[in-house]
DNA sequence: ATGACTGCAAAGCCTTTGCACGCAA
DNA sequence: TTGCGTGCAAAGGCTTTGCAGTCAT
């Protein structure tokens, strides 16, 4: 994941919220720009915990109103990370992704992505009268540390 | 889904259960039978109503309990039914499985079920340094009513 | 008799909402 | 100036836990 990359989706979120008639706030940009930082989920609670560290003066509240706001206008996927907790990560605007494995003992996520996958996963959609926009694949089980 | 698939699931599970230790309590068989009468994804709290119309005198707390148990146990997929809303639904013992495609507007599940998207997981799995036990995949988008 | 099991109520935890103030447009 | 955006604190909603009584073994 480069920074050119990582830049292109702050731009797109930003250009993207402009043009659905949102303000150009401080806190709703302060919460892309830390999204853009990560590759991977991350939490409202974490996003909260490194904002508050580099002293961003932005609320809770805020944090999770952007997120819900960037997950409605497509911007950003909402997976479920840990029992009752969501993780937020970026929809790069050229449709790359990766899906997760879960460590169910110690909840580490190890990222994969394959194309063969993503390729069946279009032929079902294709095949059901359901509009599908998103999809998640989630493997649980045993990471290799915690199986030894 | 037959009557007889239901029955082995139930079977199986309280048999699991007696192995694993646990005594044979009242409430965690109700929980057994109930979730055999289901056969995509229920929550804890359509269970508690359920219980509660047929009189079943089972506290929301030993659903909860019973169902944890039945996870930890490999009985029972938990899957994210809405923000922050687990779903519960058997785990068959010849493997036989659905997933769900989700609406984004009216929260309604369709089940599907794709060979070859199970091939293409079950390879992926397997190239990874990673105890996969389970596995979901989710599409999330527009059913064919919320579209139109 | 012993310790697991259960129901009730209270507590937890993540997330959402109400409200008054501040700031973009 | 208008009303969207924000932070703080309080409220919500699902889930978990503490506790004392009950029941399986």
């Amino acid at each position: 994941m480069s920074t050119a990359t990582r830049t292109r989706w702050a731009d797109h979120a930003l250009a993207t919220l402009q043009a659905a008639g949102y303000r150009r706030g401080g806190a709703r940009t302060v919460v892309v720009e830390a999204l853009a930082r990560h590759d991977c989920a991350v939490t409202a609670l974490d996003l909260d915990d490194e904002l508050r560290r580099r002293k961003a003066g932005v609320g809770r509240a805020s944090i999770y109103r952007a997120l819900e706001q960037l997950e409605q206008l497509g911007l950003l996927r909402r997976i479920e990370v840990a029992r009752g907790v969501a993780g937020y990560e970026r929809i790069e605007p050229d449709g790359e992704h990766h899906h997760h494995a879960i460590c169910r003992d110690c909840g580490r996520m190890i990222p994969f992505e394959d194309a063969s996958l993503e390729r069946a996963i279009d032929r079902v959609s294709g095949r059901m009268s359901f509009d599908a926009a998103e999809h998640e694949v989630t493997i649980r089980g045993r990471c290799e540390r915690c199986a030894a």
